[in-house]
DNA sequence: TATGAATGAGTCTTCATTCAT
DNA sequence: AATGAATGAAGACTCATTCAT
């Protein structure tokens, strides 16, 4: 009952807390929260399962945690190195770039976007970490994009269904969830409808 | 060694198979599957916890089942009632109605939505079932649109994407899951988008 | 707790309680008791499950008259035909028969044996059954020899041990629990033995 | 998919398992495997149902552990002190003293005996277990006969029939099976016929 | 007589969490 | 700070037996 948690100040116990985060995080992504058990964690953290609710509340704490830690690097890495430019005239070579870097990130960790976006869906926390951090991923385009002298009109509205058309593209690849669906067209049809929607910045 | 599942034969004993799928679902699309036990679904069907066991293998049974009676409802009520007509002339009304349609459908049972999809991400059997689903969805509409004299020139991709589009709208209208976003203006913008998918077959 | 068991008197109702003890008392024979389920006996006698309980007062019930039905047929078949006569000259060949029939029956119903063998240890009612018969059988065994001029002194001791050997190696020659036993080796120093049991018989 | 038994390593936890093995087989062979469930097993040795399944990965795994740690006690304590020397001229009393050290063996756990004998017959492991210590006791028996001069010719054969005679009469003894047994004829009728098996080494 | 639907106590087992050391 | 032993409530599932028809 009483909040006895405690943040870690030696080395060593703070090396402990990240390995737990991280092998927590990557079992529960891996097998589902409910199909990962606490002893399971400690054990393959090499910890004992006394330690782990020293340092984190309960179960749920790990991953939420691990979320907050691991979160961007499979869901949002181009957050992290976005300092790329482009000029209006290579825009369908910068969009096809982002879709093969969002393919790529997401081959990597399929697994795992998975198992997060089941609990995007029916966990209130998750979701609220998911959908912030969209929304600073779209900032962030949305910035770039002014940046390069597109015009602010819509762009937010803009900007999120770009990138819902290429999240929805995305996982096609990935998870070929449709067979006869022919990918290459269908990313020239989504290529042309992002052109389509900043068509008024790009002609001019 | 033995099926023990029995189909109920009685008028009485069917009613309280279906009461049982319909309890069950909706306590998992309430609170989630783990969330769920058995002895609250039989208690609240007013049943013996051994009945359940009578009509379903376990309890996974009873969320497939659910699926398979209560899934189109939620998820495809469209597949339904899909004698819609229309003229190219009032295409964007149509794509109007749909929309429209499609959120109403989801308001009702938003609760649901969300856990389902949640397992169509971490659940084999549920992704098999919504996948199939969709893409029967996916070729409806396409059937509809060659009926209608749209070229069949790929347009397998373009109802995907067209319905991704609006799956990404409904959900943005539903969830709220962003602030500072103009729903109206989004849904112009999407028409837009979807028009101009179908440019060749709207335009001579 | 009222007793409400009924004895059939009608025919269909009589071979259907037939029924039941038959293949209730087969499944429990070959997959044990606790491992039987009044279910399936029902299911597999083709009635249903209440049926049983009006002609038996509980799934032991089954057990006890499937014992008292067949267990003589598994057991002691020669109870039934042991109109066997001889002479003390070929008394070996009588053994040595008698050996035979022992293992053949053994092999008809190996798995049986076992099973009710594994009661007698567990099960007061089916010890009693069972040391019953086995001892009705030794009596006969000793009538049979008094009417061929056996000496009655020690009878009844000497054929209990040579059933106890006879047994012995039939369960040796069946069950195979032991490697490197020489079965005939075994088979001609038992006939030994018990020809020199009854030495004082055999030999003036 | 991990293994989750754990090993006690603190002295009390050692005890604890060892008196978890200790109350379930005595329950077990007390009342019967199937008549003995873990919540009693647990709170008869005074620990919680959790700590039973960390030290055991079922009830079976408890009968099993119990039979390798107190199996030969009831069955075989021969095994463990089988010192003993013999000479020819004295053969009869060897086998005399045997035969009471079994009896009084058997007084001791008769019990257990009985329903260890019970799943002998039922259970595949119980039945390994038992056959695999017979086989020791009978070559330990064979040994000790070679050390002492016997012939090695069928000394196998020998021993095991000379063993099952002397379970029979044990068996008479203990469990009293049949009215009007004389116990002391018997034993020397088999008594007669152990020497009879071993009369060539026995003669000269 | 007969059916098969229904009961619910009972069983094994798991696991997040706490405790003693 | 750390261990790993211990807890016990909770859950899925079974099955002999009874009940309603």
């Amino acid at each position: 009952m009483i909040d006895n948690i405690r943040e870690p100040k030696q080395k060593r116990a703070i090396e402990k807390k990240e390995r737990i985060i991280e092998v927590g995080f990557n079992l529960i992504c891996k097998n589902g929260y409910y199909n990962t058990n606490t002893a399971e964690i400690a054990s393959q953290a090499g910890v004992s399962t006394g330690i782990v609710y020293q340092y984190f509340k309960d179960k749920y704490d790990i991953l939420i945690e691990g979320l907050e830690k691991y979160g961007d690097d499979i869901f949002f890495p181009m957050l992290k190195n976005s300092n790329i430019t482009f000029d209006k005239k290579n825009f369908e070579d910068v969009i096809r770039n982002m879709i093969e870097y969002y393919v790529n990130n997401h081959k990597i960790s399929n697994v795992a976007h998975e198992e997060i976006m089941s609990m995007v869906h029916s966990d209130k926390q998750v979701a609220k970490y998911y959908y912030k951090r969209e929304l600073e991923m779209t900032n962030s385009i949305k910035n770039l994009l002014i940046k390069n002298n597109f015009n602010d009109n819509n762009l937010y509205e803009k900007v999120h269904i770009m990138m819902g058309l290429i999240d929805n593209l995305c996982h096609e690849i990935i998870y070929h969830k449709h067979d006869n669906m022919n990918y290459d067209l269908m990313k020239n049809l989504i290529i042309d409808s992002i052109k389509n929607l900043f068509k008024n910045d790009l002609t001019n």
